[in-house]
DNA sequence: TTACCTGTAATTATGATGGTTACATGTAAT
DNA sequence: ATTACATGTAACCATCATAATTACAGGTAA
């Protein structure tokens, strides 16, 4: 199991966004440098402008944030891409048996402890912004 | 996405094992309790027994844990059941053009995030023993 | 021997992912 | 307006992990 890499890829595009001049980003550009095909940028540009991270012109290269860099958590990112839903991350066995002390009580008892643990992975991502990989990647460039 | 319920059934096994006579442990009862067949029991037995958290003998019912429950973490049962590898949560790309300055650092600045948000995940997992989760149950369960 | 159990392989259906093609639609320069 | 190039999406497919299921070999004890 791994979470979708359309993650890491959301986040590759808009740090090409950051860091490259607005008419050069089409969906062209991104894929060569993503290594994929433009169809599949199209639909996570899709999802990125939905949560109002980017701004796109139908019709014409040029995406750009619509926030600044150090405004954008990896969360939000992680959040526009849908790759984990809101307390989902862990999948819990459903229709236990009723009959059982353990089966009855077993999702109340779990659910609780599995949200913690994902709400700890999330926090992390919230106090790292866009700004910090950009930073990262700039320097490892030079 | 979500991590797969392997997890959780695993939990619920064990925490029938802790609270239940071990005569009457088999896979029949236990699938009973999960709700889903023996066989998928006996395969996430085998995981356990692997793991060392308990102990099966062929051909008997009566599983037992091997260490105390307080002793068991929900990290290591999550890690018996192999529902996530160790660094491997979140999936990213491969191959992103070697030519292009994002695309050439993008997995080195991006890794190390991504096993910290990880790590904390389990740092939580790791401070919540199987005796909290059978503690509850039986809160419950009066 | 019988009855019941574990261990495990093989098969299947399902669902998410990611790759791909295709095309309708939008934009701007000539 | 036509051309060239872009985005927005739908549709389709191959692949992989999961979970359900069947089947059977082998262990154990009454």
């Amino acid at each position: 199991m791994t979470i979708s890499s359309r993650f890491s890829v959301a986040i590759h595009m808009l740090t090409l966004v950051a860091l490259s001049p607005p008419e050069v980003i089409s969906s062209d550009f991104l894929a060569r440098s993503v290594n994929t095909n433009p169809a599949l940028i199209r639909k996570i540009m899709a999802m990125l402008k939905k949560a109002e991270l980017i701004q796109v012109k139908p019709g014409v290269a040029g995406a750009t944030l619509k926030k600044s860099l150090n405004a954008i958590s990896l969360l939000e990112i992680y959040q526009a891409v849908s790759v984990v839903e809101p307390n989902e991350l862990f999948g819990i066995h459903d229709q236990p048996n009723p009959a059982c002390p353990v089966g009855r009580n077993i999702q109340t008892t779990i659910e609780p402890l599995f949200i913690t643990a994902q709400s700890a992975m999330e926090r992390v991502l919230e106090q790292i912004t866009l700004g910090d990989v950009v930073k990262d990647i700039e320097q490892l460039a030079d």
